[in-house]
RNA sequence: GGGCAUUUAGCUCAGUUGGUUAGAGCGCUACACUCACAUUGUAGAGGCCAGAGGUUCAAGUCCUCUAAUGCCCACCA
């Protein structure tokens, strides 16, 4: 045994036991009717993505839950999987071609998905090796990849059956647009921030009289080059002559009308609003309302088009200078005032957006959300923490329709198709159902023409002409990401064989819905809401049970871990340094629920040092069980009363602990249960138990305890410490098998004594009060003292007597004594507990004002609270309406009291 | 403009349904390398629980207001 190193090595033991556990399909899990199912779909990460401190914890939770459960009994399965990430991925190939100088452009559609699958091929495992690193005890074989043809099959299917449902339609309205990735985003993608800008206030000449104006205040000039009208409130007194009137519209030189329209806010600006319908989520509304036309005026790369004239190819924030700059030369700008505002930004390059006109896809909401707002609101799903059950509803409340169209190569190509021949026919004068630059306004559905299938059709159903072209667009990723708990198990199965469709629908039907899902707040609206309303709509079923919440992790400052801040912490690289034993318990015991995470690397050090303690602790153990002791003899059990106060204390200490941490687990605060375990094996068994039983510990009753506790324990801290619990537990004398096969410690609650814990506690408290004193006379460890001891009750004083040998080696003493009378010996200093005198002899003169002084200053301390306790005694308000417990125990806390005041006064007394 | 969260030791944070001497880790001070562990041990110092009101026998905990910080949502051009 002495062969075991002094220092746990993570790196020696870690991909050891992760390769054992793989090929031993630990992590397999299959329906078991015997058994209750427990499933967790991970959050499928980007699949070019690299493992962050986010998914560090993210992933540390589900493990422990899973490897908690899994121990627990339940048939366990944690599903895994990478998403393909439509835009994310399509932008960062898109830099690696562009260092061969090529654009996204230069190649055929085809040829460059190619690259992306090439790309995917050599680059998306890494986050799976890396979560592998971690310790993620995924069921592998079931890896799933929302690109994956059998998971395609799944997106189609559920685009078609919801546009059959009349939920999905195609129509033109101003969306977030990304002028740099060129595509539309959902709201929710495009989140609004705030920025620095300008109110320009613009003169728009009456036709009438051009030397009388009209000003409005705009943020965007450069989008004036398509107004068609200027709006003003109908209430508003100063524009009452003005409205029905005809603007010249500077640079343009095009008539606008002045119309009237409650929207217009009256206190903004001068009250007089340009309307530019092609460009504005509002002025569409109005202009729709007022038939204006819708007048285009940008490229889809943000610049100017020929709308513009001769602002043609500019750039749209360039153009705004300079037309800011012609307008001033003009005369037609009155003023600039500086104006916070904010405005879309997209999410994936911070771009700002464009509200652009477009013809795009969306589902309707509304109806999708409703059962998904009842489900939440009956407890089908359940939030933790609970508040962000507020956010869901607000959200899902006010929802908005979807845009799922992206115009982008990388993602499901959208299962609609065109039959040229009917598109003619139905007398649409569009050869290109896309974007329209300048067209008119439409908001027609062109069900002519429009083939919606599961697979592409050879000729059109309608007129059997075979010049069919698909739509171009591809999918919003969130559109295949919201079937991630079903899609996962080969739903709608069509695409397998009769054998593997029958498998997975029982694999279906047996983990769904699943039990949690562990996520962080950013995505609630974009994923979680998503998948329970796709859930309910597809299966007739909640996804899941829970959703935990947990927090975002931040660096010391507060701010979110980013690259481009430049302050992460690699967790590979802490995983490199101190083990992902390490990692995981850092992690999990700084994550209170739902609280933000503020790292530092130094945090990292305590989950280190506490494997580090584990280690040792268990190198004690092991290097005193008798060396030929067989685990059966480990395992006996033996009568309460034959064991020491000791051995009960440590097993009950064990015991009341393990039940807080299952509590704990349940209710998924993690860190609670990070902490007890912690503190249970540091404070309770290493500092004083194992030190205690030092003296005699190849007594059998001692061998066996601390074997027991050890072993109970390893279980225990498995879920969190996966690796070095498996490296001791086979160390253990006749280990077999793997500690993840084991069960979770069964609690024994007879077992548990309270009142015995503090018992034990008093004992050891008499020691903390001897070794007080020794610090207090700097006497050294190697002078061996004498202390005498005078307990008040009597079963203390058998409880001591009992014990001397204890108090004896825990304090370094030559004797204890315990006297008879409660007198003070000479040349000795003091100290009391709750029921226990104590004095140290020394040879050395004693400094009787000091120790004095001493006691009075306790004394005093220790009055305070006695009279507080008196006075809330002698409240008969109190008295009558606080529970009798709670008065009980107050009384006998005064007792206790003034039993250690009146020991202190006469002890004072006596130096006087 | 709405909503949420946070404010407790020098630092980072715990503190369940109110119950009475407010905890941990790190850091700090003093002492100690006798063989489980210096990634350690022993002892200690350090808190008007953001502020002001209120409810209650009792408030870090519940209510109201205020302040600071952070986050989310929202179409003021």
């Amino acid at each position: 045994m002495d062969t075991i190193p002094s220092r746990y090595n993570p790196k020696e033991t870690e991909d050891k036991w992760y390769a054992l556990w793989q090929e031993q399909e630990f992590f397999r899990a299959c329906p078991d009717k015997a058994k209750k199912p427990y499933c967790i779909v991970i959050p499928p990460p980007n699949v070019t993505g690299i493992l962050h401190m986010g998914h560090a914890l993210n992933n540390s939770i589900q493990d422990i839950l899973m490897r908690y459960h899994r121990m627990k009994g339940f048939e366990s399965l944690w599903m895994p999987g990478t998403d393909h990430a439509g835009i994310a991925t399509q932008n960062v190939v898109e830099k690696a071609i562009a260092k061969e100088g090529l654009r996204r452009n230069d190649l055929r559609r085809e040829q460059f998905i190619e690259r992306v699958w090439q790309w995917k091929e050599q680059y998306g495992s890494t986050i799976i090796k890396q979560l592998k690193k971690l310790g993620a005890s995924c069921d592998w074989q079931r890896l799933r990849f929302t690109m994956d043809e059998e998971y395609s099959k799944a997106v189609v299917e559920v685009f078609v059956r919801l546009f059959e449902k009349g939920l999905i339609y195609q129509g033109s309205y101003i969306i977030n647009w990304c002028p740099r990735c060129a595509t539309a985003l959902s709201d929710e993608e495009a989140p609004h921030h705030e920025l620095q800008g300008n109110l320009y206030y613009l003169k728009y000449p009456y036709k009438r009289d051009p030397a009388k104006f009209v000003v409005v205040a705009t943020t965007r000039p450069e989008t004036m080059l398509g107004d068609t009208a200027v709006a003003v409130n109908p209430k508003d007194k100063r524009y009452k002559k003005a409205v029905g009137q005809t603007l010249i519209l500077p640079l343009a030189n095009r008539q606008i009308p002045i119309i009237a329209d409650a929207m217009v806010d009256m206190k903004f600006g001068t009250g007089a609003v340009k309307v530019t319908p092609a460009h504005d989520p509002n002025d569409y509304l109005i202009g729709k309302k007022h038939g204006l036309a819708c007048i285009n005026v940008m490229f889809p790369d943000g610049r100017l088009n020929e709308q513009a004239g001769d602002y043609n190819g500019m750039d749209r924030f360039e153009a705004r200078e300079v037309i800011v700059e012609d307008l001033k030369e003009q005369g037609l700008l009155e003023k600039i005032d500086p104006h916070p505002l904010s405005a879309g930004h997209c999410y994936r390059c911070h771009t700002i957006i464009e509200p652009y006109l477009s013809k795009q896809w969306f589902v309707k909401m509304k109806l999708l959300a409703k059962p998904a707002i009842e489900a939440v609101k009956k407890g089908k799903v359940k939030f933790y923490p609970k508040r962000w059950t507020k956010v869901y509803l607000d959200w899902m409340e006010n929802i908005q329709d979807w845009c799922i169209s992206r115009q982008i190569w990388w993602g499901h190509r959208i299962p609609v198709y065109y039959c040229n021949q009917c598109l003619e026919a139905g007398k649409s004068k569009m050869s290109n159902p896309k974007l329209k630059i300048n067209s008119k306004f439409q908001n027609s559905k062109h069900e002519n023409g429009i083939i919606v299938s599961r697979s592409k059709p050879e000729k059109c159903p309608k007129c059997g002409s075979t010049d069919i072209y698909q739509d171009e667009d591809v999918l919003d990723t969130w559109f295949s990401s919201w079937l991630w708990p079903f899609a996962t198990f080969y739903w709608p199965f069509d695409a397998l064989n009769a054998e593997r469709a029958t498998q997975n629908a029982n694999d279906l039907k047996y983990f769904y819905p699943t039990s949690a899902l562990v996520t962080a707040p950013e995505i609630i609206f974009f994923w979680v809401a998503r998948m329970i309303m796709a859930g309910l709509e597809f299966m007739k079923e909640v996804p899941f049970k829970d959703v935990y919440i947990h927090g975002t992790v931040r660096d010391i400052e507060g701010k979110k871990m980013s690259k481009s801040l430049g302050n992460i912490i690699d967790p590979l690289e802490i995983i490199n340094e101190y083990g992902a034993d390490a990692l995981r318990f850092s992690l999990i015991s700084i994550t209170s629920q739902g609280q933000d995470v503020y790292l530092s690397k130094d945090r990292f050090e305590q989950g280190r040092n506490f494997a580090n303690k584990i280690w040792n602790a268990s190198r004690l153990v092991l290097m005193n069980l008798d060396p030929g002791r067989a685990r059966a003899d480990l395992c006996v059990f033996f009568k309460k009363e034959s064991l020491s106060v000791v051995n009960r204390w440590i097993l009950s200490r064990l015991y009341s602990t393990l039940k807080e941490v299952e509590r704990s687990f349940s209710e998924y605060r993690f860190n609670e249960a990070a902490n007890l375990l912690y503190s249970f094996f540091w404070h309770d068994f290493c500092d004083w138990y194992l030190e205690v039983i030092k003296a005699d510990i190849r007594n059998t009753h001692n061998q066996v305890v601390m074997y027991k506790v050890l072993e109970k324990f390893l279980r225990a801290m498995h879920p969190c410490m996966p690796f070095i619990t498996e490296e001791i537990w086979h160390l253990l004398p006749g280990a077999t098998d793997s500690i993840m096969r084991q069960s979770w410690p069964h609690i024994q609650e007879q077992i548990i004594d309270k009142k015995l814990e503090k018992e034990a506690e008093s004992l050891f408290s008499v020691v903390t009060h001897i070794r007080n004193l020794r610090a207090q006379l700097g006497i050294a460890l190697d002078q061996a003292v004498v202390v005498s001891v005078y307990p008040h009750t009597v079963s203390k004083r058998k409880l001591v007597e009992e014990y001397a040998s204890l108090i004896t080696n825990m304090a370094k003493l030559q004797t204890v004594y315990s006297l008879s009378h409660n007198k003070r010996p000479v040349r000795a200093i003091s100290s009391v507990t709750e029921d226990v005198d104590i004095y140290l002899h020394s040879e050395g003169v004693i400094d009787a004002d000091k120790e004095k002084e001493k006691l009075v200053l306790k004394i005093q301390e220790l009055r305070k609270l006695a009279h507080a306790k008196e006075a809330r005694l002698a409240n008969n308000d109190f008295v009558t309406r606080a529970p009798a417990e709670v008065v009980a125990k107050e009384k006998e806390g005064l007792a206790e009291l003034s039993g250690t005041l009146a020991r202190l006064e006469k002890m004072a007394k006596e130096l006087a």
